[in-house]
DNA sequence: TTTAGCACTCGACAGACAAGAGTGCTAAAT
DNA sequence: ATTTAGCACTCTTGTCTGTCGAGTGCTAAA
């Protein structure tokens, strides 16, 4: 069922060439610009046997050929080549990169922006998810009665807060004293682990009224909740408007307004994250996505790790015929110069996810 | 100079319907739809007028007329006509916006995405400028060794924190006297005083090595210095693509190539907004706007206050033919839910920017 | 198995033409 | 003096036509 060396070289070709130029691919053009020693008869031949097989399709009778789904998959699964990125590019992105030196948030965002621009398509990157990671501090600072900010640091090394109410007449160390039992209840419970109940039995005994109680648990409970909320950067996607495939309004229309739903995108790469575990790199393609409005695009993603876990996702979403050789070497790059910047910000204080 | 009234009817009863179907807009259609008692005759000799006096355009000889930046530009002055929103709208917007408790940050981002969604334009919301508001409160918190959370509080209510390195040795008793000096050696000094140099001589005094100190004091400043970053967040950019203005591919292209670049239009409303010191709403219209690549585009921006000062805005982008009357009052009504949560956010704890 | 050659298909493009929308102008009516 | 009816003129839009060229598929020869 595999393609005899031939085809390959000739579908390879024809890849190469309308990633290039986005027009049909001829055969005559072909053996002119590649050189194949045979006629350009003798690539109709094979090129009419591709399309048969359903690598290829034809727009019309008289048109040349154009990769389908499946003759893209062939190509990334089996002649694609990764080379390394030029040393200036690398340069250029671990420069903007490793700008941001402490913080996970601006990290995601400039690595995000720099895939943009790099790959000359969407960059997207997804705030690590930390289901797993499990709490190691949790602090409770009065800013002015009645309002206090409430810090969850996890074992991800990453931190969160949240602005909370409370009564006004809860005293600095009322809450300390709650603070810091919830604290200790709570300390090396997983998020997963954490509920109303747990953060409730958390506090058992400490001698203060319950409605009192009660808010100030469930105010702890949403802040370690919401370092859990997914959050997806997006860049680059004005880009798409200057691929011809893009050029026709209705596509751009049903394009950008499925990338405006965030949730949906963000929530897709997780479930295809979680399902497919290649270690490295990971490609879609056209109707292999399965969300409305994508069948036009190819995603490539990739994950970053926090300690030795995987935590969240970075990706590309282009059209089908993009340069995935280009893109997989600078998402991979990117990957790992996110994973160097991630050890750095934990150092070297252990902890895993 | 100014019209008469007939011509402002006229003129009015054009731009009304140009809004509406985005076409040139003929004499013989005008009287049928509105009944001037006039006919189509002496119409067209008034919208010939029109022309003659700037206020409307001819796409080609034989085409109806459209209106010209001059034309919008009389039609907001002193023909708009705003009404108050629906009640049923009033309270969609405002329950998705009082969804947000405590933060401003998601108050902005309700809002905007309140307003894009209302508007079927782009809505923007940029944050506050705090630059006049004086710092209440500087903590900083042990995270674990190597690693502290300074948290800024500023007169405005608002909370701002960042995440620092400081030299492993530094012990939580050092920290929290150099954080409890520079606090006190701050407190009450506005943003826009605070320099390296203020914050160095806050804390003349403390028994601390100087480059331990210095270090520290640097953290401390920039984590001030940011709570002052301007930030803007849009949406409801994918719907530009469907009005006919933006079908274009090109116009698409250096209108979505131009909100990409949000430093830019940030800064220009900002400016704007200083120079301009209405107290409800600016409109800009086509060139009008500052901005290379706006130019087929209206703003509507409007501010929002903290305490009894302007603090930040919020405004819509759309095509020149929109609806400007809907859009005002829209745009009013989340003004005034924002101050309103603001004001809850704020509480009665006093303290103005 | 390869290739040269040729007939055939189809889209792209330009030109011609008709239809229709809208204007500007003029001359008559109010 | 203002309004209006009427008409010629302009310009866009859509349709239809024919031509050109690119590209294929097939056949027959190498």
């Amino acid at each position: 069922m595999s393609l005899d060396s031939r085809k390959k070289q000739i579908l390879q070709a024809i890849i190469d060439d309308y990633i290039e130029t986005a027009e049909p691919v001829a055969s005559k053009g072909l053996v002119d610009r590649h050189d194949f020693h045979v006629s350009s008869a003798t690539v109709r031949n094979e090129m009419a046997d591709l399309e048969n097989l359903g690598y290829l399709e034809q727009p019309h009778t008289s048109a040349g050929r154009i990769p389908s789904d499946k003759g893209y998959r062939e190509y990334v699964d089996s002649m694609l080549r990764v080379d390394d990125i030029s040393s200036k590019e690398a340069r250029e992105i671990s420069e903007r990169i490793t700008e941001s030196f402490d913080e996970l948030t601006g990290l995601l965002r400039k690595a995000s922006s720099a895939l943009a621009e790099k790959t000359g398509y969407i960059s997207l990157a997804l705030s690590p998810r930390l289901r797993k990671s499990y709490l190691t501090q949790l602090k409770m600072l009065m800013i002015e009665p009645g309002k206090v900010l409430v810090v969850v640091v996890l074992s991800a090394g990453v931190v969160k807060d949240k602005i909370a109410r409370v009564p006004d007449f809860l005293s600095a160390e009322q809450l300390y004293a709650v603070s810091n039992a919830i604290e200790s209840g709570l300390c090396g419970r997983s998020l997963e682990e954490i509920t109303l109940v747990t953060v409730t039995s958390a506090v058992k005994g400490a001698n203060l009224p319950d409605i009192l109680l009660n808010q100030i648990l469930f105010e702890a409970y949403t802040a370690i909740k919401q370092a859990d909320n997914l959050e997806l950067y997006m860049e680059g996607t004005n880009k798409m408007l200057s691929y011809p495939e893009f050029r026709d309004n209705d596509r751009a229309r049903t394009l950008f307004d499925t990338l405006s739903r965030d949730r949906i995108i963000a929530g897709y790469i997780n479930e295809v994250s979680e399902t497919h575990n290649s270690p490295t790199y990971m490609i879609r393609i056209g109707q292999e996505i399965q969300v409305e409005g994508l069948q036009d695009c190819s995603f490539v993603t990739t994950t970053y790790n926090i300690g030795d876990k995987v935590a969240g996702n970075i990706g590309v979403i282009g059209p089908k015929r993009m340069d995935y050789s280009k893109v997989v070497s600078q998402i991979s790059f990117v990957r790992s110069t996110i994973n160097d910047q991630i050890r750095k910000i934990k150092d070297a204080n252990g902890g895993d996810t």
